[in-house]
DNA sequence: TGAGAACCTCTAACTAAGTTAGAGATAACC
DNA sequence: GGTTATCTCTAACTTAGTTAGAGGTTCTCA
């Protein structure tokens, strides 16, 4: 296979797996491609050109085959789809969430989807300037569900507190001991999803014609 | 002044403004404090647990002080208040939304603002299990929202595509061109309130005795 | 067809950062 | 007054990002 900065980016994302974000270094990725360290610099810049550029294959790779929601599909369970897929997406990655972080990609595919997501909301009957504010929402809280999801997942036992059973002092903190299980339980998906559903939730509301009890 | 792991997680706090996260070696920190780098090794591990102290000593600041709502306050406006608090913190030190992305305090007035938090949702009329999957919500959008902010802030201007005045192709894309200004401009503070609201709004559909439309 | 240019990879090596070893200095304790 | 605990230092090791510059291959074009 031809080396390319792409072709290095692609395998950068998939050594995250083995290596992890920290363990990522520029001799191993080249090791990884059987190739020494300084040939990687013929195609890339330096290593945060690397990570931008796998932040970019990331958000491609998110945004890669949407569709327009189908007919039987409300605005609100297309936009719940698309985030559990932008979830999935960067869970199938070792530290996916902190490498796409913060990161811009103007990948077409990616400015497609932007296109696509505001479109959706302006037939949902949003107000352009609503939309456009609205729909960062999930992508942020997608992207800060994924990194803490992650940093548990990656947290060395002896450095992750909860790893030694949550205990909170009942005494003090009744209500925090209480719910402990349900935050931190195995089951993220559904958390994810149950967040989700309140942004939704919250989003309906901002309609122009709007018949609830949207509040202010 | 006394030289503890407190002391030198607050002087790297502070350093961050300088140097950011990325120029803050053990070297330099050892400096601002008058000290030779392995002297810090007698106080903490290593790096990875001084990176851990920031971000306990960043949620704690967060935290500190923390009133329940007020007779005339609401809890979403409370909330609010609290979401805006934690992003300001966040703020005041360069890159301070990464040093805190997916880190766990157990410091005392973190502990103690859940408790908070869940409590006043309870009050409120939440199920506990309802409220320990809802207020996250909040938490994670801040520090998703604002890792982006800075990350726009920091990063330079040569490798910041919208430095370059977010040319859209507006042939293709034109929603998103019409949008980029609102979606991309100055007032971070009021594009951060409005996803609040719509949160919030989302939460409001959630309350056990409920009255709108929540949705299913 | 052959010379040169463009393309790509290599070895060697530099710099800087995290970290360790272990010596000394000061203060506390018995 | 000696011993121990506490803290800081210098020296140095290891690893990672990166650069210099020497080949080798392929492509171009006279």
């Amino acid at each position: 296979m031809k080396l390319t900065s792409d072709a290095i980016a692609h395998a950068a994302l998939h050594a995250l797996n083995e290596v992890g974000l920290d363990g990522l270094t520029m001799r191993v990725l080249a090791k990884e491609l059987g190739v020494q360290a300084p040939t990687l610099y013929w195609h890339m810049k330096n290593k945060q050109e690397l990570l931008d550029a796998m932040a970019d294959l990331l958000a491609a790779e998110a945004a890669e085959g949407l569709e327009a929601p189908r007919r039987d599909e409300s605005w609100q369970e297309w936009l719940v789809a698309l985030a559990v897929r932008n979830r999935r997406t960067l869970l199938r990655y070792r530290d996916g969430a902190r490498v796409a972080a913060g990161a811009y990609s103007r990948h077409p595919s990616v400015v497609r989807t932007i296109e696509l997501i505001l479109r959706t909301l302006q037939d949902a009957g949003f107000e352009p300037a609503t939309a456009a504010r609205a729909f960062p929402v999930i992508l942020h809280y997608t992207i800060g569900f994924t990194i803490e999801e992650q940093a548990r997942a990656g947290a060395d036992y002896d450095r992750n507190p909860y790893a030694e059973g949550l205990a909170f002092d009942a005494e003090r903190f009744p209500l925090t001991a209480g719910v402990a299980g349900d935050l931190y339980n195995e089951d993220t998906d559904a958390n994810f999803e149950y967040g989700l559903r309140i942004i939704l939730t919250g989003m309906s509301g901002f309609v122009v014609q709007r018949l609830g009890k949207a509040q202010e």
